[in-house]
DNA sequence: CGGCCTGGCATTTTT
DNA sequence: TGCCAGGCCG
């Protein structure tokens, strides 16, 4: 056979006219199920074999570290380890994070910056919202989606244009938003920090700004590629057609059926008007499924099909029919949980399935209260997918801001949260003080902190909180207390910038000192309720720390802020522990997480009106998205999908009665049969809701004179 | 400054 | 119902 016919073998003509196609705009439209990773794999590996390039002239760009890690064994599978490491497999994210650390020096930030977290930022932002000084109260999350929204969408504040969040449109939010904006940027740069949004945008802006490294970047590439596309948002679109904008060698997979994070700053315009922006594109549908029943495939093309901004496409397989769908009416939330075992035990028996056979998805992580209890109770082993990520958890984030203040002294977030931690006597009063400094004389924050310690803590034009204390010697006291508390951390700071310089001691070494010059484990206990919670959180730091060790292992060429790099964009929950159980219970997650997977059985939670559709989203007009989750949802399943619905469901710790979600009316009767287990009419009749018809808001038409 | 209490609030979360 | 932020008081 000859070589370059080699990696063609074993695919559909869709997917080999896709793996084939090599020059020139191409997407791939795939649907769930179809072999997209196969496609993308064959296709790099046929580039390969045709010699059209060299490994390193590849670029592969995925969003999550885990399909890059998959898509590069995948590939290694074909071409060998050696040649599949050399090819530029990588996340938006990383591949920005890492020509910013060469370059960022011409946009005017120092190399060593940091990465600002969601948390980190928010931190920054309520600083700046404080700082407006308004009688009003604001929610900072309001004014960080909308900041975020408004990044990936390339744009800058424009007081014209209506804010896309919800309640954002609250004319405090409007009118204070080009301010805050402002102040957010400033006390980023003053901070040298960037948010994740700034990763690609400042690559972008870099770009832009000096072509020169532009045509560098340009220049290591002939054939790029880029997974999910249905998630890229206008910036990452830019910098893609930067990219490729010589050789146009550029070929895109996703589906825009499964595009479920426009929330998120995902523009799914972007696959859908993919030959608009590159006009001779070559457009390919993968729509044979290899992984579903007929049956789910049929409920999933009946349900999609009610979307009018889509690209028209229908699923098949030849995987026959199995089982028709089973929708289970339950009273409420307890009977659905104890249900679904029930079912589970009905399947197992008839299939001998094991239990990581079976998946739990739902809308929102809530829902998965209810299960875990009955889970426990039947004392079947499950594992809980997603929730809190580990790097957001407050003891990780109080190591990891010790690591990031010593590798950037102008970090303000990661000062703030450790300055005080453990207990200082360090407080509003003195911190405002630090940061006004800093604002005035452009200090950084620990400059600042020394100035204030040179000449007087009380030396400054704020006054103290205890000013009102009639006792003067308990004033002072506390003063000197603060005063030693500030001394003693900034020495702590040189101590280990010290050592991190000098290396003083293995990564791994130096933190396990630092954690204990801290005396962490003790302010676990002082700040702890149980013990459960001491030892819960301590694990976590070993896990820190033992991840600092692993990483140093594996890296050519560790330093402390590579760790933080990646610990930042690398936060595959599945790196920390909890992966046996994977394989041996049980999986729950929501349907956002399952995106990318598939279970032989999957039972989907909850589907009512109000929570699928969520009602937040019917009240934000986002049914279609609603919709493709749902989508997401049924084509996770390859033999049988079990759905379920709650007739009554405590919410928001007020029981709330529901009617089933209009999803289900979606679904052509002949490929289900409902059970009810719980007599509807009675709640039906109960509830059926005064339906409050929000009126309509009156926009005057703006006259065309 | 820091502990305690109250009131408002409550999707989804690849990086 | 449960969490977290901000306010209050010792």
């Amino acid at each position: 056979m000859s070589p370059t016919r080699k990696f063609l073998q074993g695919l559909n003509p869709s997917q080999r006219e896709a793996a084939r196609h090599t020059e020139g705009p191409l997407l791939v439209l795939a649907g769930a199920g179809s072999g997209k990773t196969r496609v993308i794999t064959r296709r790099i590996a046929h580039i390969l074999a045709s010699n059209l390039a060299e490994p390193s002239q590849i670029l592969a760009v995925t969003f999550t570290n885990k399909a890059a890690t998959e898509m590069r064994e995948r590939v290694a599978e074909l071409v060998g380890k050696k040649t599949a490491d050399t090819i530029v497999i990588s996340t938006f994210h990383s591949y920005c994070l890492q020509v910013l650390r060469k370059h960022i020096t011409r946009l005017g930030y120092r190399k060593n910056f940091s990465i600002a977290g969601d948390s980190d930022s928010r931190t920054l932002l309520r600083r700046v919202v404080e700082d407006l000084h308004s009688s009003e109260t604001f929610d900072t999350g309001t004014f960080q989606s909308r900041i975020s929204l408004m990044k990936n969408a390339n744009e800058a504040p424009d007081p014209n244009k209506p804010l896309p969040v919800e309640n954002a449109n609250d004319e405090k939010y409007v009118e204070n938003f080009a301010d805050v904006y402002e102040g957010y940027h400033s006390a980023l740069r003053a901070a040298n920090s960037i948010d994740f949004d700034d990763l690609m945008l400042l690559t972008l802006k870099l770009w832009d700004e000096h072509p020169d490294l532009l045509e560098v970047c340009r220049g290591a590439f002939r054939y790029v590629m880029v997974d999910e596309y249905q998630d890229t948002n206008k910036v990452q679109y830019e910098l893609i057609r930067r990219l490729v904008s010589e050789h146009r060698n550029l070929c895109v997979v996703g589906d825009d059926d499964q595009s479920i994070y426009a929330w998120r700053g995902a523009d799914s315009s972007m696959i859908l008007d993919f030959d608009k922006h590159f006009t001779d594109a070559h457009i390919v549908t993968l729509d044979q499924n290899y992984r579903s029943t007929t049956t789910i495939l049929g409920a999933a093309n009946a349900v999609i099909k009610n979307n009018l901004v889509r690209r028209d496409k229908k699923l098949w397989s030849d995987l026959g029919a199995g089982r028709k769908l089973d929708w289970i009416v339950c009273a409420d939330e307890e009977k659905e949980a104890e249900e679904a075992l029930k079912w589970m035990g009905f399947i197992q028996s008839r299939t001998g399935a094991r239990y990581s056979d079976f998946a739990f998805l739902y809308r929102s992580n809530q829902q998965s209260r209810p299960l875990e209890v009955t889970l426990r109770q039947a004392g079947i082993p499950y594992i809980v997918v997603g929730g809190q990520d580990f790097f957001e958890r407050a003891e990780v984030r109080d190591i990891i801001s010790y690591l990031k203040v010593i590798v950037n002294p102008r970090d303000e977030a990661a000062f703030l949260r450790v300055v005080n931690m453990p207990r200082r006597g360090i407080g509003d009063a003195t911190l405002h003080k630090i940061h006004e400094l800093c604002r005035d004389e452009k200090l950084s924050l620990g400059q600042a902190t020394a100035h204030l310690l040179k000449n007087g803590i009380d030396g400054g034009p704020v006054q103290l909180a205890l000013g009102e204390n009639p006792d003067e010697r308990v004033r002072q006291f506390k003063e000197q207390k603060t005063e030693r508390g500030l001394r003693d951390f900034l020495r702590l700071l040189d101590k280990f910038r010290k050592r991190f310089r000098e290396k003083d001691g293995t990564l791994r070494e130096i933190v396990e000192d630092l954690v204990a010059s801290i005396d962490y484990h003790g302010e676990l206990v002082r700040t702890c309720k149980t013990p459960q919670q001491v030892s819960n959180r301590w694990n976590n730091i070993e896990v820190v720390v033992k991840a600092i060790g692993e990483y140093e292992e594996k890296a050519e060429t560790p330093s402390l802020s590579n760790f933080l790099d990646e610990s930042h964009l690398n936060t595959d929950q599945a790196r920390f522990g909890k992966d046996e159980r994977r394989k041996t219970g049980v999986t729950l997650m929501t349907i956002h997480s399952a995106k990318g997977l598939e279970f032989p059985f999957v039972f989907l939670m909850g589907l009512e009106d109000g929570l699928m559709p969520h009602e937040r989203s019917l009240k934000e007009n986002n049914i279609e998205e609603e919709r493709r989750l749902f989508y997401v949802a049924l084509t996770r399943g390859k033999r049988h999908v079990t759905m379920f619905e709650a007739l009554s469901r405590v919410k928001n710790g007020k029981e709330k009665i529901s009617k089933s979600s209009r999803f289900l009316a979606e679904i052509p009767e002949a490929l289900y049969t409902q059970h009810v287990k719980a007599v509807r009419q009675m709640a039906e009749e109960q509830v059926d809701p005064p339906e409050v018809k929000k009126k309509k808001k009156y926009v005057p038409r703006r006259s065309n004179l």
